[in-house]
DNA sequence: CTAATCTCTCCAGTAACTGGAAGGTCAAGG
DNA sequence: CCTTGACCTTCCAGTTACTGGAGAGATTAG
């Protein structure tokens, strides 16, 4: 199937899996004779397994690792797991991060009265 | 001063201060004769302004509407309290993104066993 | 046969810096 | 006076993960 075909099948755009190729994360099976890249469905399971990490948060290079478990019968589950823990430690982070960042920002929105005046109290925090 | 000494007391990189005067966000109020940046009090506080204001996670742009109110006498807080607020909004929906990813990928690390065994519910999940 | 739709490659741009090269400047020490 | 080292300058490239577009070839429908 053409690219058109197997983007849409995965879920994604065209211009990624020309991407994904291109840096060699998802690389089409074969090519036609005018140049034209060829997918089967071996290849968009493999697009739709990007696009579910990717989702996740993963990096690409990250996706690249669980990729080849993906493709590896020789994985342990516990590589996997390293992975992904380490993918939600990053995630709790961002979480305590925004959580700091919410209430801090809520307080001053809170606090600034929004009216005609020039007093803010969250320029003030700025300032 | 010269940059080196504004940088530190604005808490910035030089790289980044140099950036900002670049992209017209905070430019050297002048510049000595052999061409070097001088800083003075007030272009610092602006420095410090848009590092605080950078660590809510403003854009280049929310800092650079920003700090034009900072220096607007005739500023109103609702123009102030505006801009915040649909940080604030951001970061709830950013949060909210972040709280789904972590009860799924939480409840997928859970369950998988991390031993030496291939088979492993993350991996199932995304593939 | 032609028009529309695909597809290709290559280049540029995004956000907000960061690193590094090549070269000019300045203050201190010998 | 000279040198050494710490500054400073500009400019270019790289980062992440795409996305948009140009220009050109391929394919398909009517």
């Amino acid at each position: 199937m053409n690219i058109s075909v197997a983007s849409k099948a995965a879920g994604l755009p065209v211009k990624t899996v020309r991407y994904y190729a291109d840096i060699g994360l998802v690389e089409a099976p074969s090519r036609s004779t005018s140049g034209y890249r060829t997918y089967d469905d071996v290849a968009v399971r493999k697009l739709m397994f990007v696009r579910r990490s990717r989702a996740f948060g993963f990096s690409i290079e990250g996706c690249r690792e669980l990729l080849n478990l993906y493709q590896n019968q020789d994985r342990t589950s516990s590589e996997v797991k390293r992975i992904a823990s380490k993918r939600l430690e990053e995630i709790k982070e961002k979480q305590r991060e925004l959580q700091s960042l919410h209430d801090e920002l809520a307080h001053l929105v809170t606090s600034c009265r929004g009216d005609h005046m020039p007093d803010c109290p969250i320029i003030d925090y700025l300032g």
